[in-house]
DNA sequence: ATTAACATACCGACCGGTCGGTATGATTGT
DNA sequence: ACAATCATACCGACCGGTCGGTATGTTAAT
């Protein structure tokens, strides 16, 4: 095999162990040798590969909120109806909950850990506003084709992005529970009525 | 002083120097000895009161969960308007994000700990549980005299939840921003005017 | 005198990260 | 084609330091 090769497959399973891993115990119990073990790699590699534990962390949530973004703008694109594009990114979120499944907790990880740590702050803090500014805009484009009553925008997407969340969390702590699909789905029409033109 | 005395004053600033470290540095980066050193206690006082640093911990969710607990009782013996009622619980959101202030971090430690450690696991989903039940009650007890919509009171209890969980891990990343009064109470009118009666 | 409350010294496990060295692909001169 | 040379990928023993917890001694209230 190539060299390059090689290197990318080492790179992407230990990403892919210490995701889990993460996941599984958080980012402080979890050690380099236990990523190492599960990735099938010694540790000259992961430190070949990555700088500290933490340019791990930092890439892994990267990755994740790239592919949120990714999913994001592909529902904005797909539909011109802001009051079904809400709801689809509803669905995001759902999806989110069926997917992400035993490694989600990571997503707890993330946020505990960008409150304390500037480098986290600053990659997880940046991507929220910008959804949150996302949501905004749609909210905004919504009351200017009439089809949302005349509520503040900022507030709003604050409000979506906070059911959001709040759903997130709620599912993770529930664990067993798989109804937050529905849950999801219900919390947006009970906020769309709210917001919606009568 | 009194023996007992002395053993309460020490156990107490032992809780206090730990929640104030576990919200600025996380559980596990806190270590027994920097506990110790803030609370100008040895660390033979605090294995004396404490099992492990875990009991500890445990002991500051298990307190802030009853605080909460107490709030959310108190304004739902203060007033018999449901609407009313649901709307100051949004101001609890409000002042938890005020009063809370810099040891609010210690809240996502709690839930991130929860996914993970059975313990407390239990001391934190219990608790959610019953908000949750709370919420359904209050929310059942509005359709029936006729201020709400007739909506599943179950969903819509999981939809509070998630609006106030979202609202404080916001407001915990979006540190400076001292709106979230002002945001949360918009929420909760948005969401309202989504499931009262028209 | 007895015992709860505290202090000090210490242990052994462990952890993130380093480092000297090797193996193996890529490159270049001939 | 084939070495010689170089660069990248990888190995795993090891280190300095830390941490949760313990063992044992001291103080002082009852």
């Amino acid at each position: 095999m190539r060299q390059q090769d090689r290197a990318t497959q080492t790179k992407e399973s230990i990403l892919k162990a210490a995701e889990q891993l993460f996941a599984a115990q958080g980012f402080e119990a979890t050690t380099v040798s236990m990523i190492c073990d599960a990735a099938g790699v010694s540790k000259g590699a992961f430190y070949h590969h990555y700088k500290t534990k933490q340019s791990v962390f930092l890439e892994l949530m990267q990755r994740w909120l790239k592919g949120l973004d990714e999913q994001l703008v592909l529902i904005n694109e797909s539909t011109d109806d802001v009051t079904e594009g809400l709801l689809s990114m509803g669905n995001v979120v759902g999806q989110v909950l069926d997917v992400g499944g035993p490694q989600l907790p990571i997503f707890l990880e993330f946020m505990s850990r960008a409150v304390r740590d500037p480098d986290v702050w600053e990659a997880t803090v940046e991507p929220f506003q910008r959804y949150r500014d996302f949501f905004a805009i749609l909210i905004q484009r919504g009351i200017e084709e009439e089809s949302l009553r005349e509520i503040a925008p900022h507030y709003a997407a604050r409000v979506i992005i906070a059911l959001a969340v709040g759903m997130i969390v709620q599912g993770l702590l529930d664990s067993g529970g798989e109804e937050w699909r529905d849950v999801t789905h219900e919390a947006l029409q009970l906020l769309l009525q709210g917001i919606a033109v009568r």
